[in-house]
RNA sequence: GCGCCGUUGGUCCAGUGGUAGGACAUUAGCUUCCCAAGCUAAUAGCCCGGGUUCAAUUCCCGGACGGCGCACCA
């Protein structure tokens, strides 16, 4: 609940901001600031060693712009348009096709063409849901989610930037395919921008019109390949199912993947997979699960091509948003692309005997057919092959007599044909995968964990603010400051230290102004998680040269010598629980600091 | 796209028909051995276009951007 304070914090401090400002603004973009970059990429590079890494997945990297046949195979053309319609008295608009699919038995008026659609709202009387006013004679207008541009000089070859970035994935697959060796099931990740001309660009990150996905296609062979839901299925989710939605006390059905998936909750077990390897995702990057749950679609809201599909939501200012999509989307997208384009979308599925079978062939004498037939001898061979496939037996006799196409008979002797009965044998056949798409929009996770993230606590009775982040996405990973900047014995050490963690690979903020006190709070707003600082303590007790190491959430500091300050740093920012700074705690001296977080 | 409301330093706000003030932040200096301390100084702003007016940041119209509602979200 920290909407309006996270926005100010997020412009201040350079997560985001609205593109463009110098010239009055874009609606529907936004730029990320050093710390948002910092962040999202850590997200990104988070997602990538779950879903590509992790899993084995391949991941590719196609272009944004990609040209208008894609778009006709995968539907986007005709289907990604709004038909709108404006009120000539109230100027609301309205979707045209809509309103013609409640006034008449037509049940897909987005197919219809404008003209047509005025002609029905003409015919049918159809008024202006908003004030009843006839709407006939307005003009309807189409709204088409894509942009467009030109690819080369001119219009010849049309193009559009791509509205999710997953038709890159299947329209590469016939060649990402043979990089898998052809064999089911693999899955292929890509993360990217994705472009849609929004009509109502909305609530910061929440809608943009260029936004980033990571998506992966998990392509399978659904009678044979099962996920390996064993890994995931002690999982703990929290579930929304459709029939919740619509019951009047529906509720949350707590349970665990393995659960939902045996008492058919999740109708695919891939989808109930993916839901628990993206539980544990969001957990490990910070995203309160107090706050997150997975909805089933409602039957009204599902892509027709979808057959079950649940969105992760995040509760953020009080709103729930969707943070991610994973539907079944069966054979959709390959077998249209496999229907409009010249390469193949299958895979070749080898059964696991040969099957031997007997096929009828001909192989007609062309020395003969042609002179006899002239210009038909072609058609007379196809007929006679197609004859052989479907009536094996009329070969018995001496001649056989086909039809052709302009009508026509030919009879010819059997003996031209060359028939035969051969056996063969197949050892599989060509299937289009199934798909299982889990699609993320990273703006919004990173929207998520800031608006998660968002603390106010109180430290020496002074109210703080700071961002819980995980380490492995927080935007800086480690602060170096001299306690004071009037010794140069401290600025220089904490100069070196700070080139030498850069140098191990950390991203390093250096901070000597103002006291040290705001240089903590800065970092807090910013959720570094540790602070390191140089004082004369350090330099001048017994022993070996040691700096202090602040943790940013109870504001505890353990002092620890400047020789193993890069080894016990990489540690406790390395992923899963490595080390802890309650382990530091242990091994090294405390500093007590009279600070109290509460 | 529609309706309502809004837009003043980096951020959050005050204010005015005669071109503006605060707080915080930032920078420099002094001070400072652990949590937004203090002192001094500096940087920096009326969203854009048109109209009314001697004069517009202020009033009017349009636009852009933002918030809320409607519509939309394949």
């Amino acid at each position: 609940m920290a909407g309006e304070q996270l926005i100010e914090l997020a412009k201040r401090r350079g997560f985001f901001f609205g593109s463009n400002g110098a010239y009055g603004g874009t609606a529907g973009f936004y730029t990320f600031g050093p710390r948002g970059a910092a962040l999202k990429r850590n997200v990104e590079d988070a997602w990538r060693d779950r879903f590509t890494l992790k899993e084995g997945n391949h991941e590719i990297e196609a272009p944004t712009v990609m040209p208008e046949p894609v778009f006709e195979a995968s539907g986007h053309l005709d289907g990604f348009d709004d038909m709108l319609v404006e009120c000539g008295e109230c100027g609301v608009s309205h979707r045209a096709d809509h309103l013609i699919e409640d006034a008449t038995s037509i049940a897909d008026a987005e197919t219809l063409p404008g003209s047509e659609v005025e002609l029905l709202i003409r015919d049918h009387d159809i008024a202006c849901p908003n004030c009843g006013t006839p709407l006939a004679g307005q003009d309807v207008e189409d709204f088409n989610l894509m942009f467009s541009t030109n690819i080369g000089p001119g219009d010849a070859q049309p193009g559009y930037l791509r509205p999710e970035t997953a038709q890159g994935i299947f329209v590469e697959f016939p060649r990402i395919k043979a990089y898998a060796r052809g064999q089911l099931p693999f899955g292929v990740t890509q993360i990217g921008p994705a472009y849609r001309n929004e009509i109502s660009p909305r609530g910061g990150l929440l809608r943009l019109r260029e936004f980033t996905q990571a998506e992966l296609e998990q392509f399978i062979d659904p009678e044979d390949d099962d996920p390996p839901l064993d890994r995931v299925a002690d999982v703990d989710v929290r579930l929304y199912p459709a029939a919740a939605q619509e019951a009047d006390d529906g509720d949350y059905l707590d349970t665990t993947v393995g659960e939902a998936v045996a008492d058919g909750v999740i109708g695919s077990a891939w989808v109930g997979y993916y839901l628990g390897v993206a539980q544990e995702w969001y957990e490990r990057i910070g995203v309160d699960m107090g706050r997150f749950r997975f909805r089933q679609h409602l039957p009204g809201e599902r892509a027709h091509y979808a057959a079950d599909c649940w969105d992760a939501e995040s509760e953020v200012g009080g709103d729930w948003i969707e943070i991610a999509g994973f539907a079944d989307r069966g054979t959709y997208d390959l077998s249209k692309h496999d229907a409009h384009a010249d390469d193949s979308f299958t895979v070749f599925k080898r059964y696991d005997e040969p099957k031997t079978v007997e096929r009828a062939t001909v192989d007609p004498d062309m020395s003969v057919l042609g002179p006899e037939f002239g210009g038909d001898a072609g058609a007379v061979a196809e007929a006679l092959e197609a004859l052989a496939e479907r009536d094996p037996d009329a070969f018995d006799a001496e001649t056989v007599t086909v039809d052709l196409p302009d009508d026509d008979a030919a009879t010819v002797d059997t003996d031209v044909a060359n028939f035969s009965i051969e056996t063969e044998t197949e050892t599989g056949e060509h299937i289009i995968p199934s798909v299982i798409e889990p699609s993320f929009g990273i703006g919004r996770i990173v929207q998520t964990v800031l608006a998660h993230a968002y603390t106010v606590d109180e430290i020496d009775g002074e109210e703080r603010t700071y961002l819980e982040l995980a380490p492995e996405i927080a935007p800086v990973d480690v602060a170096v400051f001299p306690l004071v900047s009037n010794d140069d014995r401290l600025v220089d050490l904490a100069d070196r230290i700070a080139g030498d963690l850069r140098g191990h690979g950390l991203s390093v903020a250096h901070d000597d102004s103002g006291s040290i006190g705001r240089r903590y709070r800065r970092q807090d707003e910013i959720g570094t998680p540790f602070c390191v600082t140089v004082d004369r303590d350090g330099l001048e007790g017994e022993g070996p040269d040691s700096v202090t190491v602040r943790e940013r959430d109870a504001a505890r500091q353990v002092r620890v010598p400047v020789d193993a300050l890069a080894e016990e740093l990489a540690a406790l920012l390395g992923d899963g629980d490595a080390a802890s700074f309650e382990t530091l705690l242990e091994r090294y001296d405390s500093v007590e600091t009279d600070v109290e977080a509460a």
